[in-house]
DNA sequence: TTGCGATTTGACCAATCGGTCAAAAGAACG
DNA sequence: CGTTCTTTTGACCGATTGGTCAAATCGCAA
């Protein structure tokens, strides 16, 4: 009867152990290189066991599917992949509050392109998995960033400019760096971030500044 | 001896019957379809023969493999996906020629999506078969219109920017169209393209006008 | 019509993959 | 030390997949 209350599905029921957390965590991390590198199923849990640590069997004791794995690596992405839309502040000036989130995002990129290339591959399938929260919070968070936008617009602090569409482009071009790493440094030969936060930050203030 | 001769990869040999014409072209069609839906891990033959109208073994009378029928799609893609980029005057108005460009590649994006989420995932799985040809072909381009858009800023002919950074905005944002096509859709609930067009218009418009 | 190469197919195969299970091996604790 | 729960593992399974092959069928020219 309690034979099934072992591993990490019994979370709410049992605190987890020390060797849980470690373990679940090392799934994840390991998870979060083989799906970014090969997709949903390109990756194999023999290679995300193996990255961990582990054998096969010892993985599913602690996850228990592949799209166990996915959907939690997924839905951790989640927090923290929209949080820098939020911190946009409405008090602030308006241009540096836009050319921030520019700079947050690239660094994203640049510091977490395993996340960037997950979410990439998920929206690519079709987001069989996201769809919902994209139609849903995602819209929501993109709607308010919009109203903010056409706000500052019509007091003047900003350059008239399609709102939504101003949100794509950030969002185009500095996962760019991140997805399209191979075509980038293929094409400049190594260095990459440095020079792109500059254009990045020439573009969206001749853009903006009204 | 002779027994090897048929399917398409005699091509030099005999040159290519009606129904090997009309076969092949139609497994291609069909390994697009899937291929950039599904990627090259989650595309399957069996799926790739029922979409063109064919079994299995009758699909590898005509490609010898799966490799074989992403390498040709991949192949004749990059013909068609550079282009464009072929197409700038160097004689023309600096402005207009590089709005021209970026206008002809979102009308690919929305014209030819299927090419531009396979150009995606091949590099999202780190371009294993395209590498070769984008430190090659592709970089001599961007050299050639970086050296081009150099010229045209230092005649005073277009503001200030950094070139080959430039050439990545361009192609972040019309792919992204294609490629996060879902996304868009989900924020913006339908519409996307005419807008899109306005909205490129614009930002390069203020990033390049001098 | 016949003959011959081109085309098509069903049956089959080996490898891989996600997942199961029972049993062994470790901790933790009295 | 022994007990009990947790963790680990080797062996195994069914399904899927890329690919083969010999035989059957088709299409066309002499």
């Amino acid at each position: 009867m309690t034979e099934k209350m072992a591993g990490v599905q019994a979370q709410e029921v049992r605190p987890q152990t020390r060797i849980q957390r470690q373990k679940s965590a090392a799934i994840l991390e390991a998870g979060l290189t083989v799906f970014s590198e090969a997709g949903f199923r390109g990756a194999t849990l023999d290679r995300i066991a193996m990255e961990a640590g582990l054998s096969k069997p010892n993985l599913l004791y602690y996850f228990p599917s592949k799209d166990a794995i996915y959907e939690a690596l997924l839905r951790e992405l989640l927090e923290t992949w929209l949080n820098p839309l939020r911190a946009i502040d409405p008090e602030g000036e308006p241009v540096d509050e836009i050319l921030g989130y520019v700079r947050r995002k690239l660094e994203m990129a640049r510091d977490y392109p395993r996340e960037s290339r997950l979410f990439a591959n998920e929206i690519l399938q079709g987001a069989p998995l996201i769809g919902p929260v994209l139609e849903g919070e995602l819209r929501d968070m993109v709607d308010e960033t919009a109203r903010l936008i056409d706000g500052w617009i019509a007091e003047g602090r900003l350059a008239p400019v399609n709102a939504r569409h101003t949100v794509f482009s950030i969002w185009a071009q500095t996962q760019h760096y991140a997805d399209f790493d191979v075509q980038v440094r293929a094409v400049l030969g190594g260095e990459d971030f440095d020079g792109a936060a500059a254009h990045l930050d020439t573009l969206f203030r001749r853009l903006l500044q009204p």
